[in-house]
DNA sequence: CTGAAAGCGCTTACAG
DNA sequence: CTGAAAGCGCTTACAG
């Protein structure tokens, strides 16, 4: 089936195109470039050959020529496997053309980071994209200066682009639904100091408790570090208070899922006793059971915005016009499932209200 | 820093490394490839240059010269996150040179397999990977039949080329280890049918409990899905037995964690009146508490042996010889963590040979 | 062990 | 609107 030539694929090269449509091969790369000055007439009949023929360019000799080759480093430590996986998908595919290419280098301690950026510059890369907690990394941070880079999902956009939803935004949603179905004792779990996202979803909780008018106590919210463990310390906290909280809302769903287990373990029921919801809609949101409602982000969208910004700005600088720096808000959803039910104050049945959130909404709306 | 030709990256060429070195751009060439013949004293001289100028070849006109394009197509389905996280970055890694390429394809439905492969074909794929739970499934390897493919974790490899542990022989090493810990009464739970791996951690599990002449109730193992949910009721199953097990082996960890959940529902305590040991060694293997005692499969190292293979037979089938047919069968480790301790049977404390299991071992030794 | 020549398949820049 | 020339950076195949 595979036509073989003495190279590779199908071996149709850009000559065989011109020869069979009776121009040039420079003809023949217009039209295939989609460039505008070809007569019509002209653009059809190579069309019609290339279709005929099969031909598709080659990626290799295109890129030589052209000399657009961009390197985009992706340096990852230890994020959770699940949103690697998500942030390689969407970022390999966003790398898989026009001469663009994907590095990865894993870099699992903090000393080790700026070596770990030198190594990519030295491997001539290009630009350098952050996902979290790398994207919070002072050092890190500090190593990419006056380089292209994109951070991704920091809570604080510096001088880097970079590609976030809005976490307070997100936290402030979750919050007013966890009231809406009738909450208002609600106790809260702090994500990891070291990631400024955790500031944006403690302000976004503490903001719609303010709006609601609800009081947070002191001992409401307990700092956690975004580890199951942490998790399990913080709910045993929150639910050995004297009026234990009806809904906790954790950081992350690593620590929803070990707060639901505490609760399980003092024979409450979830959602019946306690709504526990979390955020990130990691694997782990529909492994346990019941499962979380939780905060989705777009990870693989967000890791294809981060390649399109970082290669936009590397051609920049390499015309020789400034580097752009770009700051790129993306759409949260609201995933309702299990693990949420109507609270005290709660009049009538939230279902419909509640499917209406399980989906993808622009920020706006919240 | 970066240093700025007309065109993209580094700048340097082979031949201001071949001027630099007072050598030919072929030398310099022969150099960087690694060929034999060129003289030990040149041989420096030159890779001294290359490294004093940071030349790396580019990639693009590489490619073009040798003409070694090779198109790698990668199906996934829906294994855990955790899993294609680690298979992509082993892939990745593996693609990102001599001109192979990495195309992604995701296909959730059994009847979308077929037009997922028809469509990474259509995009001049020369050979395809499969990772499970796809290794096993009859429609995609019918569907691959005749081009280069390599099945990953497959537990019965066939026609096409494969990668994997001897899932037998692991399940074998950890009911040995059980045993060895004191346990007999040992209940087991087995995974989904439609992987073929899920028969041959039965089968170890049977195969050691026969050799230690431990009998096998049938209401001692019990089917499972892989799910946590599957986990969940066969881990109620089994601790509603008269005669509960001491000891239980789940063939992943999604149902070990569930079983630990189960089990802490019921107030027993974790190892100290049931072990629970998993198998993958997933995130979620060290995310709950306690910690999984697990099987681990060098899974980024599969991938990259899959990438290896699938060239190699590539290039074979090119070159106009017959493509090779491959099995390789890589090393498993038996990792001990907190959730596996002494059971009724044992003598004394264990820790030495605890601690001498915890490492990467060749099969042979279990 | 080393090098000069030719070419991989395409595009840029320049003419018409 | 179209084409002839030169070159992208490397490797293959052939000489020595």
């Amino acid at each position: 089936m595979q036509p073989k030539g003495r190279r590779g694929n199908s071996g149709v090269t850009i000559h065989d195109v011109a020869r069979a449509a009776g121009v040039s091969p420079m003809t023949v790369s217009r039209v295939v470039s989609g460039e505008k000055n070809v007569r019509p007439a002209t653009r059809e009949r190579v069309a019609a050959v290339v279709r005929e023929l099969g031909y598709s360019p080659n990626l290799a000799a295109r890129t030589l020529a052209s000399a657009e080759t961009v390197r985009i480093g992706l340096l990852y430590s230890n994020p959770s496997a699940a949103y690697l996986s998500e942030f390689l998908v969407g970022s390999l595919e966003q790398s898989s053309f026009g001469g663009r290419q994907l590095i990865l280098e894993r870099c699992d301690t903090p000393d080790s980071e700026r070596a770990a950026i030198e190594k990519l510059l030295g491997a001539g890369v290009n630009g350098i994209i952050l996902p979290p907690p790398l994207c919070d990394s002072p050092t890190a941070l500090a190593a990419i200066a006056g380089i292209p880079a994109v951070a991704v999902a920091t809570g604080r956009p510096a001088e880097s682009s970079s590609v976030r939803i809005d976490d307070k935004a997100a936290a402030l949603a979750m919050t007013r639904r966890l009231i809406q179905l009738g909450h208002s004792d609600i106790g809260f779990i702090i994500g990891h100091p070291n990631q400024t996202a955790s500031a944006q979803r403690h302000a976004g909780f503490l903001e719609a408790m303010a709006e609601a008018g609800l009081k947070v106590a002191p001992d409401q919210v307990v700092q956690g570090y975004f580890t199951y463990r942490s998790g399990l310390e913080a709910a045993q906290q929150l639910l050995a208070q004297p009026t234990r909280p009806s809904a906790i809302f954790a950081s992350n769903d690593d620590m929803a899922a070990a707060t639901i287990a505490v609760a399980h373990r003092q024979g409450l029921n979830v959602p019946g006793d306690l709504t526990v919801v979390g955020y990130d809609d990691s694997p782990l949101a529909t492994t346990i059971w019941p499962a979380l409602t939780t905060v989705r982000q777009p990870i693989a969208d967000m890791a294809r915005a981060a390649v399109d910004i970082l290669v936009e700005d590397i051609r920049n600088r390499r015309a020789g016009e400034p580097g752009v720096t770009q700051h790129q808000l993306m759409d949260f959803a609201l995933i309702e499932r299990e693990s949420s039910g109507p609270g005290p104050n709660a009049k009538r049945s939230p279902a419909t209200d509640a499917r209406a959130l399980d989906r993808t909404a622009p920020n706006v709306d919240w």
